[in-house]
DNA sequence: TATTATTATTGATAATGTCAATTATTGATA
DNA sequence: TATCAATAATTGACATTATCAATAATAATA
């Protein structure tokens, strides 16, 4: 139960009885399964054994080296504490380390290593190329339109669950 | 690392130093996280300790009742296996029990029981409730075409996939 | 300075996911 | 019909991810 299953029509009663297969949920499950499984597999065939979180950092990363946990938990949707234990398996495998922050001393920073690096460069392409295949057929507009309708459904869950 | 962090605009060079947060990956991410929150928050505070997956299940059945597991899995994108626990799970809680197929005896299939039935019929409104507040402000057309464009990508994820 | 807030870590545990092996049954085929 | 392959579910063993409270270190504020 990730999210959303009933479809927009729930307002009237035609629609609960509507294909659960026709929700908004549905569709957002099956696409996050589809992609992990993907994105892990072609990854694995490339010879990186890596988690689809532990990916998510390193692409976070990749973008914006030295992130702290607190951004990486944030940005990333996760618990402090599923941050750094994340960070610890990158650490381990030899991609990360953690430098503390020059200023404030409780920040600790994360950057990836000179193997992380080349990791996630080889990685990146694969991805691209996997992200290309997924929206084909989709139009810039369509795609636009659709992020903002996502980011207003977000927005709104975000918006009424800090009120309880 | 669930989906799809680049956005549309991969395809240039500009576009890969685009923000992380206006990807597609990041909103569903974040969708999923807020709905799970806000939702088994809500479920809590009407006294049904129930896990967010189990949730997926109660409000399937609600629609399916008597589903067999295969169907479960395929909808709910899960491994059969995950579907056999979460099942043992809310058999413990008495909300579901296993009936054998008459006429295939490899399928069971799984029922509401009087228990279940009553809990989905209490959270189910909660879950419209939420909802409502979810897509407050989106059109029907709007929210329709959100669905064709993840419809469309589903699908091309899913077909490149089985050719791996 | 004393208090409060913030950042990260740790501990303990629960929840989910993965994948291969196994059992029971059914369907197909030779 | 006896055999073999396919299907449905369970189990085992384990990895991964999530949750949530407690703690330590540091910083900000009154």
């Amino acid at each position: 139960m990730s999210i959303i299953y009933p479809s927009m029509q729930h307002m009237n009663d035609a629609a609960v009885s509507q294909r659960f297969e026709d929700s908004l949920g549905y569709l957002v499950n099956h696409l996050t399964y589809a992609f992990r499984q993907g994105i892990v597999h072609r990854c694995g065939e490339a010879g990186f054994v890596i988690t689809h979180e532990e990916l998510g950092v390193l692409v976070l990363l990749r973008r914006e080296d030295g992130a702290t946990q607190t951004h990486l938990a944030n940005t990333l949707a996760k618990d402090k504490a599923v941050i750094t234990r994340l960070l610890n398996g990158l650490v381990r495998k030899g991609y990360v380390e953690r430098r503390p922050d020059p200023v404030d001393r409780r920040v600790v920073r994360a950057f990836l290593t000179t193997s992380g690096n080349g990791a996630i460069q080889c990685i990146h392409p694969i991805l691209m190329d996997y992200v290309a295949t997924a929206i084909r057929g989709v139009t810039q507009d369509e795609f636009d339109a659709t992020c903002v309708v996502l980011r207003r459904i977000l927005s709104n869950l975000q918006q009424v669950n800090e009120k309880a």
